[in-house]
DNA sequence: GTCTATAGGCAGATAGAC
DNA sequence: GTCTATCTGCCTATAGAC
């Protein structure tokens, strides 16, 4: 997908060198936070994937909170640079809230939780870099999807009665919330459905 | 407060025994459950809480699965009271719904999380039983709020475009992401915003 | 960078005295 | 019912060889 290359790893064309182990880890570690939780994995879980053992991961990552912030970070790295293709590539608010949503549905799509909500749910028992991470994240989503709420209330595209700065809370809070029980289900059609009714709440007059 | 009266313990004037040592371990669990996840608390804390040996909680709960099984089943018992009493106190739909999301936020003002959405965070680390009665649990909120809303519809008091089924869903997802996202921050208000938004846009012609 | 080996601690759980 | 004592296993983390 279009909105998606610029943050992915390089094609093998460009780029043929093995995938570092470090970024391999990073990626393992990532997909079982989001599957089951900072307190739910282990380098024994990641070490078993990779056919590794745990002291070398410890060379990569000396402690799990340092693996733990590097993989919030790259992610919000990730995540920053979906959000700038998004403003580079769809023009209409609408679509921009739309191509958002999307970006959550994704993540369902493979069985996992957004990791900042994982990580929301899992809060007061996180080192401290990683909080802050977490309530990093949450406020560039929700400044972007103010400026993005801003543009529509402008051009008419979008209508709301609230700020602009509770309604971006309001969407981030509505689509973890879609994806956190979803997922017990299984469902990503409930997902789909809660975020079709909340951008239809959103529709302008347009 | 009189909606809560029928699911509280005994007053002592009627009861004067002590708490049962099984209750006050149910309590500490569920508290720790909220706060820290199910993965996050172990029967040491309880323990050391109430100042018992662990060995002695195994008297109580075998295993931790069923303290976790426990746990969610007197939380489904007292929640189903609660919306029991709603029905018998509360008679228009539109307050019925401010008095469930109410529920939400006395939870959310202790610095917990809903014991359901934390489990629901955590669903894929879960034993089987504990997992059927994060789904029985949901189903059961689904319901009471699809009859609400179909009671509201009939009446003009609320209005929604999807099915009944479908803006319950919505509603639990809302209420649910907008407890998950606001206890990072410690802010009950970012809930209060984010409910009070999702039942404007409920708000019927009446 | 990856390994073997191991430390030290905490997890859930059990046996058996009182 | 609660205790002491203990088991087994997994956890994070480190030392030091290769």
């Amino acid at each position: 997908m279009a909105t998606t290359e610029r943050y992915r790893a390089p094609s093998p064309d460009t780029d043929p060198q093995p995938v570092s182990t470090r970024s391999r880890i990073l990626d393992v570690s990532e997909r079982l936070v989001q599957v089951r939780g900072y307190n739910g994995f282990s380098y024994a879980d990641v070490a078993a994937e990779l056919s590794v053992t745990k002291a070398s991961l410890h060379y990569h990552f000396p402690s799990k909170a340092e693996l733990g912030s590097a993989v919030i970070a790259r992610y919000a790295e990730r995540f920053a640079d979906a959000l700038a293709t998004i403003d580079a590539e769809v023009a209409a608010p609408p679509a921009k809230l739309a191509t958002y949503a999307g970006l959550y549905a994704e993540v369902l799509r493979e069985e996992r939780m957004c990791l900042c909500g994982m990580l929301a749910a899992e809060y007061q028992t996180l080192p401290s870099r990683i909080r802050d991470a977490v309530i990093g994240f949450l406020d560039d989503n929700e400044a972007w999807l103010a400026r993005v709420l801003e543009q529509g209330r402008s051009d008419g595209s979008l209508r709301f009665c609230n700020s602009a700065a509770d309604t971006a809370r309001s969407i981030v809070s509505a689509l973890e919330g879609a994806m956190l029980v979803a997922r017990p289900y299984g469902a990503v059609e409930r997902f789909d459905t809660a975020a079709a009714q909340l951008l239809a709440s959103l529709a302008g007059s347009e």
